[in-house]
DNA sequence: ACCTGAACACCGTTCAAGT
DNA sequence: ACCTGAACACCGTTCAAGT
């Protein structure tokens, strides 16, 4: 039932984890996860195989299976020697969260396309497809903009992108934001085990069509002639409504 | 660090609170929240009083605050009193939330508009100011299309404008769930205590900014030329560029 | 020096005893 | 019948004792 990631209780003294200040107190804010020390004498060596369990029961169990005990068990340890790695639970979870924002970066790497808005779709995809693959951490995305190294990397991707098709920095930055905020308001509404299936959706419009005409006729009218709207079609809808009210923005090409 | 909310552990035939199925276990799904009972047998009286209380604490301390002894200390109650009332802390979470997106909702009663494109603007900086009113409820957000009595609500009046604007059923249903995302998306990343200042966004353009500019050309070169936007601008921008792109679909009126 | 079993503190939930 | 103090179970965190 946790929401702990980044509220930080009384002590404000302390620095919260996941937020820029602390991700530059990390020495290898710059490299990669695995060589990291949580802070001086500190081992640098298992420190990924936790992380990687926790995504693994993430995926599995949900953010409310996570627990220090379990995790410990599975990596074959204490509890106490994971405060040897990691702060306290909320560490875990930041690496965790930049974990899975790092997948899929290897195949999109050498990402070019012509048109900007494929350009957008692409980019759109990509973190969409990412937050359907680890539906259980969407609640983990919810505090605030991540900036771990992988986020910041897949940011980089796509302002690249988007700024070498002649895009200004501040017409690239808010595009980025739009789309990015539209998929994740998209996703993270359909974060439930079967949410990426139909099974959810269905279960809502039946709820609505049920409901007292008299008192809801708009949200029956609309219901009853919804013939099942799939998450992928309403997705494409506004991705494409948003594009097209970007065009006239982006008046450099065709 | 709570995330129970609509995350079932392991006893799966129990009813999830805040399902469509688990409102329309309550007698008053479609009638006032303050004489609804949790199931046969329980009082009737003081329940908006503790999910009232709750929305306080929420609000001040955010959702970690709140605890069940907490709680029944400022209710003058105690702990197990909660539960002749509550079948459990998600049921009081799920009160809670639907209490927050009830409100404003008598403002708005007669909001008509002749231009459907001013519709969608209330229906999104409505949504938005509400979100903006409880930040810390926006976690609460995360797991599902909320379908309480003030949700519900809140709905039949955005799809009630469209529809009466000659939007087709299927055009209106699209354009609520993309806006509504969009909203959601944009809110969602801003919650923190100090987020709807420009506190937060601040810090992390100072942290793009001091990245690696070999490393991350494109997010140092967007910081850079970012004269800080504003939470505001953002918004206005995705907006704006999102109703833009719907223009072509709706082709009824001018 | 590094690890960890056991204890502590806290919180959701329940139950037996109150009125 | 309705209420509730006290206990139980669980989990994040710490510490004193191990090697």
């Amino acid at each position: 039932m946790m929401l702990s990631l980044f509220q930080s209780p009384n002590n404000a003294s302390e620095i919260v984890p996941g937020t820029p200040a602390w991700w530059q107190s990390r020495k290898d804010s710059d490299s990669t996860l695995s060589n990291c020390s949580a802070s001086v004498g500190r081992p640098r060596v298992p420190r990924d195989k936790f992380v990687g369990e926790a995504v693994k029961i993430i995926d599995e169990l949900g953010i409310e299976g996570l627990n220090l005990r379990a995790l410990a068990l599975r990596t074959g340890s204490g509890t106490a020697t994971l405060y040897r790695h990691f702060a306290n639970k909320d560490e875990i979870l930041v690496y965790a969260v930049d974990k899975i924002l790092g997948e899929g970066l290897v195949g999109s790497r050498h990402l070019t396309s012509s048109d900007w808005r494929l350009s957008c779709r692409v980019i759109a995809e990509l973190a969409y497809l990412r937050y359907a693959q680890h539906p259980n951490f969407l609640p983990l995305l919810t505090a605030q903009v991540p900036v771990g190294p992988n986020a910041v990397q897949k940011r980089e991707r796509a302002l690249n992108l988007l700024l070498s098709q002649g895009l200004s920095a501040q017409l690239a930055a808010k595009t980025y934001s739009s789309i990015m905020h539209f998929v994740l308001g998209h996703a993270i509404q359909f974060n439930d085990k079967d949410a990426f299936s139909s099974e959810r959706s269905g279960e809502i419009q039946r709820f609505y069509r049920s409901l007292n005409e008299g008192k809801y006729p708009s949200v029956v009218a609309v219901a009853d002639h919804l013939p099942m709207i799939s998450d992928e079609e309403e997705f494409e809808f506004g991705l494409n409504s948003l594009i097209r009210g970007l065009e006239p923005l982006v008046s450099k090409l065709s």
